[in-house]
RNA sequence: GGGAGCUUAGCUCAGCUGGUUCAGAGCAUCUGCCUUACAAGCAGAGGGUCAAUGGUUCGAAUCCAUUAGUUCCCA
């Protein structure tokens, strides 16, 4: 068989994924198996695959892979969300690019350009996760907007309105002026920003005296509505009751007294401007004071601007500014840092905005998800988002569940009057006019009396619901599916969407399936660059994951982004850890090569050394992949697969292979070649769930299979006991093969220069099972146990057993002193140490006894070793005198 | 301003309930090798007062306190 020097991903790659595809080994049915559940993160549909996907999904992968080669019925539903402000921007921009304005089209308009994009662009990162190899049961590809999906998000909007907890409010909101839309605070990037601090006076009524306050905001003052000092302030006191003139406007407002005020700053005097600033808002409904709301929606101001109406925000406050200076109003200005709330779709700088919203009322409702993950009847991964966690759940504040926009789930309400509770909520128009006609007790009123709510749901409005939804477990939630599948097993996502999405789906799996949504959440971290910034597009430091696989290969990739991201720890990413994958799939691909390359001779024998490699391996074997198993319980997976890589090129290849293989063009024997083949399936079933294609590739090669005898859908090894004890003789001929090399590597002494070597054992430690292969790999002519040393040979030593081996090099006593001198002082001080605890009584009678066994063991073999040390001192020391 | 976390080799990280798996791993570095599976490789080697200080203890990377640096969350 000719098979190629270096291993050629992108040839494979693609065959395997439609074969798995073709043979249906992604898709789940519910049978009689254990399930073993994953729903995706749904990407934003107008998305492209980027870093934290990558790394998102493969862990994914790995988790089901593992999974289905555990046996159990393995499902992993894939899919997109509508994700409304950003789809709803993008369509915008293309509209805008085309010359339309949003606003000149209809809703009905609008929408069916947003479903064209959405068709356009929808599947392109599901693609992309193919070719990552992510086996996702694509038969199941949901889209949030879905018409089940969102029957089942209005039917949860209704469930919720008349259990109560939906009402409408009057809030401020963070409005996006560019958008014209709310965004919630988490969707507010706080930034750096150089303003001024404007100092202005403001005049007392029927007074000649003035009040100076301090602002960053002037364009405001015209929605000033008082003005407020801290009770103590003495500078203040002889104010109290009086009422103070609004420049430019002339208003009348109060001046209060409240502790709010920060005494040291600006002025410790404050303008009041409840319509316009969070904490003003506060102050406002204390006092009852009046609320001026000075701005259009595009953050224009309105009639209250007065002269300014119609000006942008920005362009007033200068405006303004120049006024104030022209009437003997503005004082003085400072540079001034603050932090400026910005949006995170448009950038546009956030502007307080008192509006109508829809809320939902959280406390109750979060009662049992703060319990949930408290108890850890599910468990965050790792569990110090316990406490981030908790402390959003106890502080909890009612979800702001409107977003002015078109693109997403119209919220079922529909108003039949201008009152604030002049509405119903219903699942559709015809159900809305008969509970309006009951609420409005008047039996003529038509469809025509109503009119819907534009406003739509929070896209998490309908996420929350996902691993519900996905298996219509809202509008049939004693299905087949739902039943089966649900509870889900384990959530992948980022720790920033804990409380947008991983709490709220608890809280949806409590409300509406009376359990849990998953077992355990794996919160990933964040992709970095090499300078430790997120990778991002605006930034341009993102690789682009196609390219990545295409250089690395999948596989490549999948390893590099694993290698160093336990769960929960950002991921420092670089080009040198796919690269390191994509090494290790050239490693396994040149065993296959080695030992596909062997002529095997059915009348041979198996050598001793053979058998006895044999026995080490399937030991090794054993212990790993019971490491491994501890790994995946604990989701530390990049442990669990270093310990299959190290597993692979350092035991298999770099010892197993080099111990077994036969002489060049030699055949080898049967009963090793396959052992050889069996060991060298079982790590390619370990590896597969990280490296699924080279795996099915090699598996493939290895031997011919049956049909259905496919890697992907094989069962992984069991951890069995194994042999401790041939590990520990192992690990004593590591010691001797590795002193053998460490004399040739200083000697120069090339690998094809046979040596002898003599054994000066006089404790009988050393081991003689392994003899065999200590000679084949350091090339000894033999191995002869010895009473002393040879003359001029150079030695070491392995705990307290001496080798030796002549040579025709002259020893250089002096250096050779030097070393064993430096190693009887070290050996000595480590002596020491173990002397002082066993000397100490608090010791011996505080420590556990097995502690105090094992200094005592530590005591002898220091003694045993000193002892040997000396005697080559000594007699090295006869050499020269 | 309030809360949480982190700081161990050049880099990225392990080190569970204090005691040889206690100072580790991978990568990177250095040295020698084109040894007929693999230079995307082989064989060796070097490298850390476990952030600082103090305390508890027979014993501290591990527990406690303070400080410094750093990250994140909330306001």
């Amino acid at each position: 068989m000719e098979i190629s020097s270096k291993y050629n991903p992108a040839a494979i790659e693609n065959k395997w994924y439609t074969y798995w595809m073709a043979h249906g080994y992604f898709h789940s049915e519910p049978d009689q198996r254990e399930p073993y559940t994953i729903v995706i993160p749904p990407p934003n549909v107008t998305g492209v695959l980027h870093m934290g996907h990558m790394l998102n999904n493969t862990i994914q992968d790995v988790l089901i892979r593992r999974a289905r080669m555990q046996g159990k019925n393995a499902c992993w539903v894939p899919g997109t969300d509508h994700a409304s402000i950003a789809t709803e921007a993008k369509v915008v921009n293309k509209l805008r690019e085309q010359g339309i304005q949003k606003n000149e089209l209809s809703r009905e308009a609008f929408l069916e350009h947003a479903w064209e994009w959405t068709h356009k662009h929808g599947g392109i990162i599901l693609e992309q996760l193919k070719k990552l190899g992510a086996s996702c049961d694509w038969d199941r590809t949901k889209f949030t907007m879905d018409d089940d999906m969102s029957e089942s998000v209005l039917k949860v909007f209704v469930d919720l309105y008349n259990k109560g907890l939906i009402y409408r409010g009057f809030r401020m909101v963070n409005w996006d002026p560019e958008a014209k839309t709310t965004v919630s605070d988490e969707e507010v990037i706080y930034k750096e920003s150089n303003g001024k601090l404007y100092y202005l006076r403001y005049q007392i009524e029927g007074e000649e005296d003035f009040v100076t306050i301090a602002t960053t905001r002037p364009e405001t003052i015209l929605g000033d509505t008082a003005v407020c000092y801290h009770p103590e302030d003495q500078r203040f006191q002889h104010l109290n009751g009086k009422k103070v003139l609004v420049p430019i406007a002339n208003r009348a407002i109060p001046l209060i007294a409240d502790e709010y005020v920060d005494m040291e700053f600006g002025t410790g005097c404050l303008k009041i401007t409840p319509a316009h600033d969070p904490n003003d808002k506060i102050l406002g409904d204390k006092y009852q004071l009046a609320f001026i709301d000075i701005f259009n929606d595009d953050a224009t101001l309105n009639e209250h601007g007065l002269h300014y109406k119609g000006m942008d925000r920005f362009a007033c406050r200068k405006a303004i500014v120049k006024e104030l200076e022209q009437l003997g109003n503005l004082v003085k200005t400072e540079d001034y840092q603050n932090k400026v709330g910005t949006s995170e779709r448009t950038g546009a700088i956030i502007e307080p905005k008192l509006s109508y919203q829809w809320f939902l009322s959280m406390e109750k409702l979060a009662e049992p998800a703060l319990k949930a993950v408290m108890d850890d009847t599910i468990q965050l991964v790792p569990d110090k988002f316990k406490n981030t966690y908790r402390h959003w759940m106890e502080n909890v504040r009612d979800w702001n569940i409107s977003r002015q926009l078109w693109w997403g789930h119209r919220i079922p309400a529909w108003y039949y009057g201008d009152g604030m509770e002049d509405f119903v909520v219903a699942m559709d128009e015809a159900e809305a006019v008969e509970l309006a006609r009951k609420k409005t007790a008047n039996p003529k009123l038509t469809k025509e009396d109503l009119h819907q709510e534009e406003d739509v749901l929070d896209t998490w409005f309908s996420s929350w619901l996902w691993p519900i939804s996905v298996f219509d477990g809202i509008r049939y939630p004693e299905n087949e599916q739902i039943k089966y599948y649900y509870p889900t097993n384990d959530l992948v996502t980022a720790p920033e969407i804990l409380f947008f999405w991983v709490a709220r789906m608890i809280i949806a799996g409590y409300e509406w399936m009376g359990e849990k949504p998953f077992s355990s959440v794996y919160l990933t971290g964040i992709v970095r660059d090499k300078l430790g910034r997120k990778m991002s597009k605006s930034l341009g430091n993102s690789p682009d994951p196609i390219e990545l696989m295409n250089t690395y290969g999948a596989d490549g990739v999948r390893v590099g982004m694993l290698l160093t991201s336990p769960a929960g720890n950002d991921l420092p990413f670089d080009d040198s850890l796919c690269e390191q994958g994509r090494n290790f799939s050239n490693k396994i691909w040149n065993a296959l090569r080695l030992v596909k390359g062997w002529q095997v001779d059915k009348t041979l024998a198996q050598p001793e050394n053979a058998m006895q490699a044999g026995k080490w391996f399937e030991a090794r074997f054993n212990q790993t992949i019971g490491q491994m198993e501890e790994h995946y319980a604990k989701y530390r997976l990049s442990d669990a697969l270093m310990a299959a890589y190290k597993l692979s090129w350092d035991d298999f290849c770099s010892w197993y292979l080099e111990m077994i293989k036969p002489p060049l063009n030699q055949p080898v024997d049967e009963k090793t070649y396959t052992n050889t083949i069996v060991f060298f399936e079982n790590l390619m079933k370990i590896l597969h769930p990280f490296m699924p294609f080279i795996t099915e590739e090699i598996w493939h090669l290895l031997n011919d299979r049956e049909a259905g005898k496919d890697l992907i859908v094989e069962r992984l090894p069991q951890p069995r006991l194994f042999d401790q004890d041939i590990l520990a003789q192992f690990d004593f001929a590591q010691e001797v093969i590795n002193g053998v090399r460490k004399l040739r590597a200083e000697k120069n002494i090339p690998y094809r220069d046979p040596l002898a070597l003599y054994v000066v054992d006089k404790d009988g430690q050393n081991q003689s099972a392994f003899d065999g292969i200590i000679k084949h790999l350091c090339n000894l002519t033999e191995i002869t146990a010895a009473q002393t040393a040879p003359e001029g040979a150079f030695g070491f030593i392995v705990r307290s057993t001496e080798f030796f081996i002549p040579l025709t090099e002259n020893i250089d006593i002096v250096a050779e002193l030097q070393k064993l001198t430096e190693e009887l002082s070290y050996t000595n001080g480590f002596l020491n140490s173990v002397n002082k605890k066993l000397s100490n009584d608090r010791f011996v009678q505080g420590a556990p006894a097995d502690v105090v066994e094992k200094e005592k063991k530590k005591k002898e073999d220091a003694l045993a070793r000193i002892k040997v040390i000396e005697q080559q001192i000594e007699s090295l020391r006869k050499n020269i005198g």
